[in-house]
DNA sequence: GCGACAG
DNA sequence: ATCTTGTCGC
């Protein structure tokens, strides 16, 4: 799919999502990726512009592997449910610059915890073939009862009948956080990677460290790209 | 009909 | 997402 067909209005968007929902793949995700890469967009208060970035991290040290940020537009209006459509095209391009291929892609908002099962971890693990899965910091879709206080504490997300989710807190007494699958990736799996990037704040060092990055790239302030 | 609604 | 001041706490 090019710019020239990429979804113009609501209806062509769910169009997109039924067509690329078949090549969801959930299963067991890698035990011991060497490498996970965050992902997220910041925008310009104009909301004309926005620049997205993609941070990888060694998966031990949480040193970084490699960074891209690139600038751009919103390739759609916000829509809650058709969030990805307006992110996607700037972070594939970002995911175009790296020079290393992450192990697990990391986003900043959900995966099946969405209304039709295909939040933005689904869809940019289908269009990619990586591992993925989303940490949110709010819902979108679900009920749940209160995780115990401690971090590591967790409990099932709820829509529909069936478990799309987790919320899991990750520091003690701390607001929890939404984990949701992807693609080829299990809820354990992402639970597991999310406490190991968060030994001191609520939000993965993927996400704060990819945060970073794409508020300096809206600045225009150089990208410097580690040396290997 | 009335809210809720990832970022 | 972004706009915003103070404020509580380590």
């Amino acid at each position: 799919m090019t710019d020239d067909d990429w979804p113009r209005t609501e209806a062509e968007a769910l169009a997109v999502q039924d067509a690329l929902r078949p090549r969801l793949l959930v299963g067991p995700g890698p035990q011991r990726p060497a490498t996970v890469a965050g992902l997220d967009v910041a925008y310009h208060e104009d909301g004309e512009r926005l620049a997205a970035a993609i941070v990888v991290l060694d998966t031990t040290d949480h040193r970084v592997v490699d960074t891209a940020v690139v600038q751009g537009r919103p390739a759609f209006p916000y829509v809650p449910g058709l969030f990805a459509f307006r992110e996607i095209p700037a972070l594939l391009a970002a995911l175009d610059r790296l020079t290393v291929r992450p192990d697990v892609l990391i986003c900043d908002g959900h995966g099946l915890a969405h209304p039709r099962r295909f939040g933005l971890a689904c869809h940019l693990g289908v269009l990619t073939g990586r591992p993925s899965f989303g940490v949110g910091k709010t819902p979108l879709v679900g009920s749940w009862a209160p995780p115990g206080e401690r971090r590591g504490d967790r409990s099932d997300l709820v829509d529909d009948g069936e478990t799309v989710g987790a919320v899991l807190r990750t520091r003690d007494a701390v607001k929890p956080v939404f984990v949701s699958v992807g693609h080829r990736m299990d809820l354990d799996t992402a639970c597991a990677l999310t406490l190991g990037l968060t030994p001191r704040y609520r939000l993965p060092e993927t996400t704060r460290a990819a945060d970073r990055a794409c508020r300096d790239g809206l600045l225009g302030k150089d990208v410097t790209v580690p040396r290997r």
